[in-house]
DNA sequence: AACTATTTATAAGA
DNA sequence: TTCTTATAAATAGTT
């Protein structure tokens, strides 16, 4: 790009060479810039002189994150030839490493969240629908089982409290004979209250007690199903 | 430096984004070898691809060793900012830190491909069911998008071909009227020979060809929409 | 992956 | 270093 063809080789005029570098040196950073901009890259250029002056160009992401990025690519080279020595450098191969993993996993997890779909071409999205699909399935399965059990949970209390309140019932109407030969003027106590179960509730059985008295300020028997359990089972 | 301006700005486009991509990385690499020939000046470049692939070019003395260079020359700076140093106790706390934040990530995986579901309670359940059935709507979509994009394609090619065959039809034929007229012995070529489009196919091109050529030999028009596709589609 | 019309980079000169 | 200019090189759009 000039007056003359140029030879890939060293120049030897160091005046020239001086000069060619600063125009070529401009130019490369300038397209370093260029294709992390159009293209949406990361770049990391460093340039040192002849004169080990530095000159430098970095994607907004700072130089030491994509040089981090790097050692973390170079990651599994490395090992193949540095056996492991307990110095920074391990140190820092290790937090590579770690680093590395994590990233692999946030971006799984941003796949099967949905995003950054882009990156992924037909194949790979059947493949992540495919593995959400099925995960989705066991998901509704568990659920299904756990709101079952809930409900059979739901069913025994209901028999258990019908049970004690026909005792009640019977226990009281014998009070009620025994003082009505002996003194018919005394108040009636309530024959409705629920007994207390103690302490036998762990956390999920606690929510099923929710559910319970919930029922019961609408008015509605608790042994019967809630509606918004319903309708997740019959997902 | 080609047939239009070029806007310094991320080229939209993915297509030729990932073109443009590949044309001026091997562009920077070039310059980034010529200027360290020419000038006899250290260079390191490092460039990933917005998916994350990873090109490197270094002179002759290694990227580790620029960057080691490079990371002397940056020491005095970082003393300036960060004058902690890095002990043994700093680094196994980092380590510790990472290694957590691993766990949590795995685990939500887990239970994202529906796996250890007995630590969930019912309301657990239901946030994992919800998040996972919006991701898998949202891959469906883009799933649906990349398809139809597909389709849209393979109609553009099957109306260039038809094109061209029926040109091709019209052109035999007179070349029939005209041998006929010179002499009525010679043999007729066959007149459905698919024309070849040379050597003009990208990767995505390819693959549409081949699925072309699969309709062919089940005897249907290359233009149908491939059964596999439109099952996908009307998920 | 080639081609080619243009733009861009730059060698040489001032 | 900077400017100019002729020319080589890179590359955007196209096939």
């Amino acid at each position: 790009m000039g007056r003359g063809r140029v030879q890939l080789k060293r120049i030897e005029n160091k005046i020239s060479r001086q000069v060619t570098f600063s125009k070529r040196r401009t130019g490369l950073l300038k397209k370093a810039h260029e294709i992390s901009v159009l293209c949406d890259a990361d770049v990391a250029l460093i340039v040192f002189s002849t004169k080990g002056k530095l000159f430098e160009y970095s994607t907004h992401s700072s130089m030491e994150t994509i040089l981090e990025r790097y050692e973390r690519y170079a990651y599994a080279e490395k090992m193949l030839t540095a056996p492991e020595i307990e110095t920074q450098a391990s140190w820092t191969l290790e937090s590579s490493k770690l680093k590395a993993k994590i990233e692999v996993l946030e971006k799984n997890i941003r796949h099967y969240a949905g995003e950054e779909l882009d990156q992924l071409n037909l194949r790979d999205l059947q493949n992540v629908e495919q593995q959400i699909d099925s995960a989705l399935k066991r998901i509704r399965t568990k659920k299904n089982q756990v709101m079952h059990e809930s409900i059979s949970e739901l069913h025994k209390k209901e028999r258990a409290l019908q049970e004690r309140n026909s005792s009640l019932s019977k226990q009281l109407k014998e009070n009620e004979k025994n003082s009505e030969q002996q003194s018919s003027s005394l108040q009636l106590p309530q024959p409705h209250s629920v007994p207390s179960f103690g302490t036998s509730s762990g956390p999920f059985i606690g929510s099923a007690m929710r559910e319970e008295e919930l029922a019961q300020t609408h008015n509605v028997s608790a042994a019967m199903i809630p509606l918004w359990m319903i309708r997740h089972i019959n997902q």
